[in-house]
DNA sequence: TATTTTAAACTGAGCGCTCAGTCAAAAATT
DNA sequence: AATTTTTGACTGAGCGCTCAGTTTAAAATA
């Protein structure tokens, strides 16, 4: 039996059948909803039996959380690339603008992170593994704002409120892109979250990308 | 039979066992899920025989949608209240508060919102009801962006970008009281799209209420 | 007003079906 | 040869929904 936690010992056909499995449930989610996910569906696409759904990931449950737990991990991926920035202003905007990459904001992403948060009120299993990254995300926010309002001591600067506005309004842009009848497209997001950053540090406007 | 739909003739025993029926469906949704609410369940929160819910309702599938409209109905009942005011910006500042009223922004309604909004994107028909709703509110923000625009023609005031970046705002707050670990209070979000709006609009800061 | 008639509202057992998960055997990999 | 991986038929639980029948309430009649 292997484990469905980040093995070692996972055999090439093995990880490649999972990814796959995994790549399954991110498209029947996209098609017919977290509700109308079943293993059968899943299994089709992935064109596998469904045997092997168990075999990998023991249950259902365990298939969706799995699966959770790659698309935190590449959103993580995205966003932590930007802590190598060294100015604390540029840090913030990398941040912001690693919510808008292709990889992430995506009508199939997308829809993935809303299914998993319609869900997690009411899983626990979702809400803490969901919670887990967002405070991971929220404290490299604060602590870029921390390092930018130290840089500028003459003005006032509330980092934590800085850190919410910003990360509100990708939010904000996220859900609109999703549920929207007029298709935001994430370019425009972006311009949009770029504004909103000009607005709140409207003294170094010209530092901000468009 | 009786319609589903707001039928005058509709007896006050029928009417009254309908809203029960509703409402332990968004208890029901509240506490399982989505994926985990089933007749079996909404029933024994109603106290009513699983058969009632498809002679009223005519499928699941009737049901739920009959929720959504309802919950949609009280969301507009609330905005729409701020279309009596005169002056354009206070007509802002009502319809971006009306979002934080108790009715509307309570852990459940949230709730009941997410779910819907995570399976409208594999759902036609909710998502049919979701957008029209959506359009309306976005035309009532609009049309009061505009109006005020037109009140200061010598300021450059773009009247679309506006509303978005209320709405933006609003939907980003929702989510992250939704979702967020750090358990954000709705008078503390309404003082956040109260603030968005005062550095939206500077110049009018002091007409703009905490 | 009292009684009968009719329709609406509701019940709950149960049907057909799909679901998540099992398992013994086969195939592929090491 | 031993182990891992995959198959696919299978199971029992639980699903949405039906329906024959009961109760309640409203309307018609006397």
């Amino acid at each position: 039996m292997t484990a469905v936690q980040t093995d070692r010992s996972l055999s090439r056909t093995s990880a490649r059948t999972q990814a796959r499995i995994v790549e399954a449930v991110v498209e029947a989610v996209a098609q017919h909803g977290i509700s109308g996910t079943t293993l059968a569906n899943v299994a089709a696409l992935a064109e596998v039996s469904q045997g092997v759904l168990i075999f990998h990931f023991k249950s259902k449950e365990g298939l969706f959380a799995e699966t959770l737990r790659r698309l935190i991990d590449e959103y993580q991926q995205g966003w932590q690339a930007a802590l190598t920035e060294p100015d604390a202003l540029q840090r913030i905007v990398k941040l912001v603008r690693s919510d808008f990459a292709a990889a992430i904001c995506n009508r199939k992403t997308l829809a993935l992170w809303f299914a998993f948060w319609g869900e997690a009120a009411a899983q626990p299993l979702y809400n803490a593994i969901c919670a887990e990254s967002e405070i991971h995300r929220y404290e490299a926010m604060i602590a870029a704002c921390r390092a930018f309002c130290e840089t500028n001591k003459g003005e006032t600067c509330d980092p934590a409120l800085l850190a919410h506005s910003i990360d509100a309004m990708t939010d904000g842009l996220w859900l609109q892109m999703h549920i929207s009848a007029k298709s935001l497209s994430r370019h425009d997001a972006r311009s949009m979250a770029m504004a909103h950053l000009r607005l709140l540090l409207p003294k170094w406007a010209d530092a901000i990308p468009q």
